[in-house]
RNA sequence: GCGGACGUGGUGGAACUGGUAGACACACAGGACUUAAAAUCCUGAGACUUAACCGUCGUGCGGGUUCGAGUCCCGCCGUCCGCACCA
């Protein structure tokens, strides 16, 4: 018997290689088995891996290796998010080149994944920072503009101060740049746009047939999307007090049905009306100002008080043409919402009752909610914003709102201002064309040139790629490029003159959004490959973090679509991505010195149990505090290094950590026990299929004809566990294949002490089951386990074992005896016994006899395979 | 403010469509082996009551539906997440 310790890290190196030597994951693009993509977000190079990466990674091999030996065709790449902020700021401090600060991480962290033991096709790696991979992207980038799907505005955007760069409103948090953390600015600037507002419908309906999405996620876009269903509504200014070139207003509404609740109409300060209006208006001319610089960050505006000003123009009420409402300029009307323009109905609408208490305003009830007496009912407040019975609204007094919605609708589109209808049905969205444009160095350059006879020209097919110059420089903030004068000035391709090369370059989430298709065929001449896409696309498994519930699968399934139309994908598919699973984050506890410094796990030393633990400071035994379990972080530092855990440990042991107890969904606590109960069940495994091996009888030796009743036992349990882990895999419930796991190592466990007929055959067969199920999750210790149970074949190359249906079902079952829906005991009776072979049988159970006390039930409730409840 | 998710032992968590709550693991306690420790193996354990069996209570709180509720419905409380003047 071999009583040595199993050696993971050692015996780990040797199968990668022999995995290695063997291609064994490399993905062919022809082959006849079905296929299976699975993919996992791909990371940024920031260094090293962290243990959010060895959760993520691990997971999706789980899933790959499951599916590969479930006989499918498995594609399973790596790659680089390479460029974006990050590199560019190591340049200017340590004065190397972005790339090749990129270039260095990327080798670190890949020797770090590739000491994981991931199933993963390197052959197809590449960086999105590569000349191979961007130059393709121009060429998608210039297809979109040729469709339509890449144009230039101007736009006020976000500009980060600190990073020199202007940020997408999905980039801006609280006000604050994503990754510097300042305070946004709002300015005016030309910028590059993609469409994904021709998308907007597009992109909210066809969440529906993401039903292998989370619910949460779909919900997110949907609201990020946010489309709502109103109306446009032409107002008629009154000829006195509008300015001479201003005639009507039109507003968004989706409460058409409260026109009668109308108080006033708000302008946005940025609104031509306000605009023309305040030109013979010094003050009001004053206070749209105020507004602007108030408003210049976004977290001003969100804890801002309404302020107003009352404009003196007067407009007509598209229903009674007698009733005229004063036209406000409010601070909280957006301009790049609707119109810019409101009416309110400060009854039905909190902000416009705020509003309207604070200028005394009218405020009429139109609206009475159900249970409130018309003759009593006023508003005080609070808005009436749910549903209920109009009134003091004529004609459509009595009806519900949803009612009158349809009756103004229907009216108002019959009618006519100056020769339209007053009012039309429009749907709005929240969601706004995605800005590209970034003025740093580290991107996909944008390939265009501005000629200031030909305006912007695109880049000749012929002339791509527009590389990178290498010898930019760092040294201070702002766009490289733009003070680079022998790469920004070039010909025009069209007139020849003199001209500049666009400086702006891509948005990473361009990088992010088409990567998965790529991979498909990583050396294709044309951005895609036809045949590679129609074979491999979608990506059946997509798993990766919450955090990109919105930016980069929203840009994604956009950029998808926006390939397809321009002609670079040819496919029915509209999405990229049938399944995705969102994972849970790693947490750690987090320690402090008395100084109040973090400190690292590592450096402090914890004794005691439960409430009494105590933790001190390894060098100077100083006292720690251990603080609250947060998601591990450089500046928390309650960080475990991925290296020294796999050099400790070893990878399947990280990896079965990282799999167990957490529902993979939620986060995962990191704890040292939790990691030492992980390597004491690789240890079990292997001294328990060592014990078995020495005993079992050879491989391949047939099934005896009789199995003594704990050999068959044993075996059932083998094929239950086979076939609960399967479905656990299915479904991607990690932890509780793990449990299953757990479970059936202990029947093996304590069989190998017994005797039964046939049990030596037994124990091999569950032996290599179990082998097989850890397989997955644990690939080089099931390789070591495979060989010492006496194959020289890699157990990564056999199929998943069928389970023997018959062994699924018992035929005997242990069903639970209610009397009055409380449990008093159970009964073991044949799985098929008949409804009234059950009852008599449960009736005579002496514990039930006791309670009923001599009665006659009242009914017996008879589940079979189930339940007996007895009614007394 | 709006929208959503979640709440189960000392801890992480399990429980298929309502049908034996607490699987599995951690931590803990006792025992075996050992000079001792580590490692390993065995045993115990939701709470209360009891010598033990029995019994009672028990899935955040309060109601309800049902023969039967962790699971379904209504109302609270708490935690977390997303959006945030979107008309």
């Amino acid at each position: 018997m071999a009583s040595e310790r199993y050696n993971a890290p050692a015996r780990e190196k040797h199968w990668r290689k022999v995995w290695q030597q063997a291609g064994l994951h490399r993905a062919n693009n022809h082959d006849s088995r079905p296929k299976c993509y699975v993919l996992e977000m791909f990371p940024y190079p920031s260094g090293r891996i962290h243990m959010g990466h060895v959760r993520n990674y691990s997971m999706g091999d789980v899933f790959a290796r499951y599916k590969a030996a479930k006989g499918f065709n498995v594609l399973h790449p790596m790659g680089w998010d390479a460029f974006g902020m990050p590199a560019e700021n190591a340049a200017m401090e340590h004065k190397t080149h972005p790339g090749t600060w990129t270039l260095a991480n990327i080798a670190t962290m890949k020797s770090q994944l590739q000491s994981m033991g991931l199933s993963l096709d390197w052959s197809r790696e590449f960086a999105t920072c590569d000349v191979a991979y961007y130059r393709h992207q121009q060429k998608l980038f210039l297809d979109l503009y040729t469709k339509g799907l890449a144009y230039r505005k101007s736009s006020r955007v976000n500009w980060d101060p600190v990073d020199h760069t202007v940020l997408a409103n999905e980039q801006v948090i609280d006000g604050k740049g994503w990754r510097s953390g300042a305070e946004v600015e709002q300015r005016e600037l030309t910028q590059w746009f993609f469409k994904i507002t021709a998308y907007s419908d597009e992109l909210v309906e066809d969440l529906r047939t993401l039903e292998n999405w989370p619910d949460k996620v779909r919900l997110m876009q949907t609201n990020w999307i946010g489309r709502s269903e109103g109306m446009l509504i032409r107002w008629a200014l009154e000829k006195a007090t509008a300015p001479a070139s201003q005639s009507e207003l039109q507003v968004y509404t989706t409460r058409p049905d409260t026109l009668f609740g109308a108080s006033f109409l708000a302008i946005a300060p940025d609104h031509p009306l306000a605009i023309a209006a305040a030109k013979n208006n010094p003050d009001l001319a004053k206070f749209c100002d105020n507004c602007r610089r108030a408003g210049t960050t976004a977290a001003e505006l969100e804890t801002a008080e309404k302020h107003g000003f009352d404009t003196g123009i007067r407009a007509v009420h598209p229903l009674d043409k007698d009733w005229l409402l004063p036209v406000w300029v409010a601070n909280f009307v957006l301009m790049d919402y609707g119109t810019g323009a409101i009416f309110a109905c400060p009854s039905g609408d909190q902000r416009d009752l705020d509003f309207a208490r604070k200028y005394d305003l009218p405020v009429v009830p139109v609206v009475l909610p159900a249970g409130e007496d018309a003759a009593t009912f006023a508003i005080t407040n609070t808005a009436v914003e749910g549903g209920g019975t109009m009134i003091n609204s004529r004609f459509l007094d009595g009806s519900t709102p949803e009612q009158a919605f349809e009756t103004v609708a229907d009216q108002l589109s019959g009618e006519v201002l100056a020769g339209q209808p007053v009012g039309q049905r429009q749907i709005n969205y929240r969601l706004r064309d995605w800005g590209v444009s970034r003025q740093r160095y580290w991107g996909c350059p944008i390939p265009f040139i501005h000629c200031d006879d030909c305006g912007p020209v695109p880049v000749p097919d012929d002339d791509l790629p527009v590389v990178l110059p290498d010898d930019a420089e760092f040294d201070k903030p702002g766009n490289p490029l733009d003070r680079h004068p022998t790469w920004k000035n070039v010909a025009c391709p069209t007139c020849a003159k003199p001209a500049r090369r666009e400086t702006d370059t891509m948005d990473t989430f361009v990088d992010s959004s088409w990567y998965y298709a790529r991979f498909t065929a990583p050396d294709a001449a044309t951005p895609i490959d036809q045949d590679a896409a129609q074979y491999w696309l979608p990506v059946d498994q997509y798993i990766g973090g919450i955090e990109h519930a919105i930016l980069h699968l929203l840009y994604s399934r956009f950029f998808f679509r926006a390939m397809c139309d321009s002609g670079q994908l040819k496919t029915k598919l509209r999405e990229p991505f049938k399944a995705l699973f969102t994972q849970g984050m790693v947490t750690h506890e987090t320690y402090k010195s008395e100084g109040g410094a973090w400190l690292l796990p590592t450096d402090i030393k914890i004794e005691g149990e439960g409430k009494a633990r105590v933790a001190t400071e390894l060098k100077s035994g100083a006292p720690v505090t251990i603080g609250g379990i947060e998601k591990m972080s450089k500046s928390k530092k309650n960080l475990v290094d991925p290296d020294d855990i796999l050099e400790h440990w070893g990878a399947d042991c990280a990896r079965w950590f990282m799999l167990s107890d957490s529902p993979p969904e939620r986060d995962v606590i990191w704890t040292e026990s939790g990691i030492t109960a992980a390597g004491r069940f690789v240890q079990r495994v292997w001294r328990l299929i060592d014990e078995v091996a020495e005993r079992a009888v050879a491989p391949g030796t047939k099934q005896p004809d009789q199995l003594g009743e704990l050999a068959a036992d044993l075996r059932k349990s083998a094929h239950k566990t086979l076939d609960s882990v399967a479905t656990s895999i299915e479904s991607l419930r990690f932890n509780v294949a793990v449990a299953q796991i757990y479970e059936f190592t202990n029947s093996l466990s304590a069989a190998t002490s017994k005797q039964s007929q046939g049990l030596d055959w037994a124990l091999r067969d569950s032996a290599e089951i179990l082998v097989q199920s850890i397989a997955p999750m644990m690939p080089h210790l099931a390789e070591e386990c495979w060989a010492r149970l006496g194959y020289n074949t890699l157990v990564a190359n056999q199929p998943w074992p069928e389970a023997d249906p018959a062994l699924l079902v018992d035929d005997k079952i242990t069903i639970a005896v209610q009397v009055n829906g409380k449990r008093r005991d159970e009964l073991t009776i044949a799985r098929d016994a008949a409804k009234d072979e059950i009852e008599r049988a449960a009736l005579a159970l002496p514990s039930v006899a006791r309670i009923l006390d001599g009665r006659q039930p009242k009914k017996v409730i008879v589940v079979p395979q189930r339940i007996v409840n007895v009614v007394g």
